[in-house]
DNA sequence: CGTTGTTCCGTAAACGTTTACGAGAACACA
DNA sequence: TGTGTTCTCGTAAACGTTTACGGAACAACG
């Protein structure tokens, strides 16, 4: 059914090496031969066997993102990467390079998935997101000196990986910054886990400012939930119930936001009106919901485009003249001011 | 680096053959020799070059699942896939088959990645998704013999190809009818392309119900925007302006009914109060939405899980004893009352 | 005419598997 | 002893590529 080279040699009537030469764009083949074989695999709808390509070169010319979920959260929030992964391939087939992501299986603490990519070596190198501050994948990969990079920062594996994050402990407190500036000194912080590290950036930048501003720190508003609606939605009322009520929430999530904001519907409290809302992370949801919420936007597409130049950088085989280097970048995020604060 | 069937030969001092014989669980090798390999598999942490396998045996042992975005729609609607790819990972990885999803670059007409993933034979059978009424995908895939299933319906390639869908068209019906039942007569749809199959799927049932309570069709009620959040803020204003207003929109999505009710609340108008809201595919943002959405929930999980057996009964090397069978499905979509109607 | 260099191409090995084939050994049976 | 069967294993080819190596043809030059 498909063609291979062979036939492509057979039916031109030459070695099957100046074929791949040819298809290869070597130099040391004829510019006559070379059309010919051009037309040749146009004509005979050839294109090279991955599986072939791959055992020979030893690379399989791929990087696979790993959509790992995080425990008790089912929905993952992937919404979020959908612009991610869109600017991580585009910057990819530039490099002629394929994204494939890989489900990794719901409260799969073993990194099952992670450990099969790894080893029935089908990508060259893979993505890593939602990163925890102790995260285990990252010793793994490091520790087989398996090439990767991560979408978010990490204690683990110290800085000998490229990264890229979001400047979650700015916007805390840039967060609080504005909340302060308005009249507000009682904020609350509904976040998830402080194992996810953006959780505890936002936290750190949240905390600082509050003692920047004179501010004591309560930990009557600060709350924990599962980083999707049931999170926010379980566990802002815990804080509205706190002796002195804050007048400001801040959500470390857009879906947190909306369980949350549920929970202040069913209490009677209107964010914009009764209670001031600010999001860390920005999606559509922020933008459409009534009232339209206040939260900082990342540059997810460009991204996307940049974790890949920068994954490839430090991958010998497409390192540029200076070799192999590890960048690791940290983005703002940007505030749009919106109603609900 | 990584340790080869020849490396683990070498260290028994047996020969590769039987070393794969052994891996393999063939019945023509000594039982203490098969222990003695699995031991040093172990031992030498071996596990196959997936490139080498896939080469030999001319098959990826991968399902390839295509992340092709609408045209118009920048966020692709993915929430909604997750829990569909949870089932049909699961599903897969029980007969050893590794799941990847490939990313479609927005816009692409051309199936550029789909034709990669075929042509280069990255995976043995792909899954597309949000099937189009004439779909050149699955033309091209028909066309090519190369093995497919979709989630979706379309009048391309006939029943040549296993298929699961939902009754998009019982659950339009049976909004029309709840809405009816509670004295609505003035109801409108707002739905994307009809293209997209479930959007012309919805309208039928949508139409049909109207009829059968002699009900006539207003054209004015029908709206047609990008199935995401901008679709629905557009498109509900040009609804609300009709001569005769509704008092009920069905929407066909979350994100549309998100977009929608702002425009609603734009104009003062309050779902639940002034005007009833039906939401056709249910998701934890209808949930947590103030009001709660009333919408029909399908069994995404579950769904991926059968989406895997029913395309593995149809590549021949894991049909059963029947051999490869063409089965279609068409799962029902459960209604969940809430507070919006 | 001999030497050297260049251009182009064919040969064959290698990547890591799986598997058809056949061989040797052990054993049973007549 | 001869024949057949069963169990176990080694050999080697094959999958589709890429690429190191060498050789043929030819040109250029002294």
């Amino acid at each position: 059914m498909a063609s291979s080279i062979h036939d492509l040699a057979r039916h031109l009537n030459i070695s099957i090496g100046t074929v791949s030469r040819a298809l290869n764009g070597r130099a040391d083949v004829n510019a006559d031969t070379r059309q010919r074989v051009l037309e040749a695999a146009r004509e005979l709808n050839y294109s090279p066997n991955q599986s072939g390509r791959s055992l020979r070169q030893g690379a399989t010319r791929s990087i696979a993102f790993m959509l790992q979920p995080h425990p008790g959260d089912q929905e993952y929030g992937e919404p979020f990467f959908i612009p991610f992964l869109t600017g991580l391939q585009a910057q990819l087939a530039e490099s002629g390079l394929d994204l494939i992501v890989v489900m990794g299986a719901p409260g799969d603490y073993q990194q099952e998935r992670l450990r099969r990519v790894v080893e029935t070596r089908r990508a060259d190198a893979v993505v890593l997101a939602w990163t925890r501050r102790e995260d285990e994948r990252i010793d793994y990969l490091a520790e087989r000196g398996f090439p990767f990079a991560t979408l978010g920062r990490s204690r683990s594996g110290g800085t000998s990986y490229p990264s890229l994050d979001l400047d979650f402990e700015k916007a805390g407190s840039d967060a609080v910054d504005r909340l302060v500036a308005r009249g507000h000194r009682r904020i609350a912080a509904i976040r998830p886990s402080l194992n996810l590290n953006f959780g505890y950036l936002f936290l750190d930048g949240y905390r600082k400012a509050l003692q920047r501003h004179g501010i004591e720190v309560d930990p009557g508003l600060i709350a924990e939930g599962f980083i999707n609606e049931a999170g926010g939605y379980q566990v802002t009322p815990r804080v509205m119930l706190s002796k002195d009520k804050p007048t400001a929430i801040i959500f470390n999530n857009d879906a947190m936001a909306l369980g949350g904001c549920k929970a202040l519907a069913e209490m009677g409290i209107r964010p914009g009106h009764d209670i001031a809302v600010t999001v860390i992370v920005d999606t559509p949801l922020c933008r459409y919901f009534s009232p339209a919420l206040t939260a900082f936007r990342p540059a997810l597409e460009p991204m996307g485009r940049r974790l890949a130049e920068i994954l490839l950088a430090w991958l010998p085989a497409f390192a540029g003249p200076e070799g192999p280097r590890i960048i690791r970048e940290v983005w703002p995020l940007e505030l749009i001011a919106r109603d609900s604060d």
